[in-house]
DNA sequence: TATATACTGTGACCAGCAGTCATAAAATGA
DNA sequence: TCATTTTATGACTGCTGGTCACAGTATATA
């Protein structure tokens, strides 16, 4: 019963391409600013045209950061996890800088858009789209922590607790090298930069002591 | 020469009452939508007057972060160095969390405020502000983390190598904790997470090996 | 083919905000 | 008291996000 028309197609097509277009604005360093106009422009398309796709500029920032999620889970997905967990969660955090690398302007508008305040302004179905993302990268990486617990590498300490680290020290160090903080000033090679964020993740995961600053207030 | 006349000190009254009506503002879940009227009238002035001061909305900002910051190095000069350096660490990041946990809005303004590219459209002197205190701030951390190398407690690595992962951690944490993440999806408390980010940052610091994963490349 | 109907694209238009500036008001001082 | 400088102000400008009435086009019907 999907029967895609012509029309539909089409309008798809419209869709996809007015995303490229913003994504090749939003690769400037003001890409704040880009105005629904500009956007249009690159598209060769009205601007009201636009908003027959989306409702507001930010749900084409919502748009751009989702089909950016999407790219990152199924990269995910396609790693090998027949590896020792912390040889796993090691090129979990380097494929994940290289996508965030190479594709700059949705990697920082992904960042941006997933602060809550700005989700509050979004429709339920993009809300939903975002918590959905959310679930299964918590769910995968979960999997892998908990394999690791069992098998002794990673201390037995709530999923929570092991992950939260992890996710800040990310996003984090994502908003440290786009600020150019780190290149520009302490004179760090990205791939260094990439190199000694992991190995302090990992060290900060599995030198949590299971129970020592926490006693078991696991309640 | 600094003779502060009634109306220079007027002024400058003015200018910090221009602030404070901001901060106030700024603690609404939509700050970054608080228009310059809002504040000149929060102020009881007239929104030109509000020009008088700042040059711009952005320069509200950014002296609202620098304040911050000011604030924030203040609490780090009072700290007690005379405990282990890990016990340091931790105490660091422990009255790190509670300026930014109690002084919500500028913290969130602070953090906002630290990319470069809002820096970079700002005039050349507040420029210097903002990189006059992060180089006090990594002096002051540099100093513990070296006693810490020579001490034996933290790994004999470049300083800038360790630094990095703490600041993307704690600036990750941060932005986690506001965008709501957190607290509310993973029925974490507060003082429990600052717990586990504080261990997990000193564990990942010490647990950084000296040369392992980056054997001698310290070109 | 001719006409009716639905759908799509459009840019003129509106509302709201950052920032300016001519002018009013107040302070200073002679 | 009046002249001069300094300060405060809000009406105004320009720009941008978002709307909408209408034009243009495809599809359906007769």
């Amino acid at each position: 019963m999907p029967k895609p028309t012509r029309k539909e197609r089409e309008f798809a097509r419209r869709e996809s391409e007015i995303l490229d277009a913003a994504i090749s604005l939003f690769s400037g360093p003001d890409w704040e600013q880009v105005t629904v106009e500009q956007i249009a422009k690159q598209a060769e398309i009205g601007k009201g045209t636009v908003y027959k796709h989306f409702s507001s500029k930010e749900e084409i920032h919502a748009k751009v950061a989702i089909e950016f999620n999407a790219q990152l889970l199924d990269i995910f997905k396609n790693l090998d996890l027949n590896q020792p967990v912390d040889a796993v969660l090691r090129e979990m955090i380097h494929v994940s800088f290289d996508l965030f690398l190479s594709n700059h302007a949705q990697a920082r508008v992904e960042l941006c858009c997933s602060r809550l305040d700005f989700i509050a302004n979004l429709s339920p179905s993009l809300q939903k789209e975002f918590s959905d993302y959310e679930e299964k990268f918590d769910v995968f990486i979960s999997g892998i922590l908990e394999r690791g617990i069992e098998e002794g590498s990673i201390p037995r300490r709530p999923i929570a607790h092991l992950m939260v680290g992890m996710k800040a020290t990310f996003n984090g160090a994502m908003t440290l090298i786009w600020s150019g903080d780190v290149i520009e000033s302490e004179g760090m090679e990205l791939e260094e930069m990439v190199t000694i964020i992991g190995d302090y993740m990992v060290a900060g995961v599995i030198g949590l002591s299971p129970s020592l600053s926490n006693p078991s207030k696991t309640k």
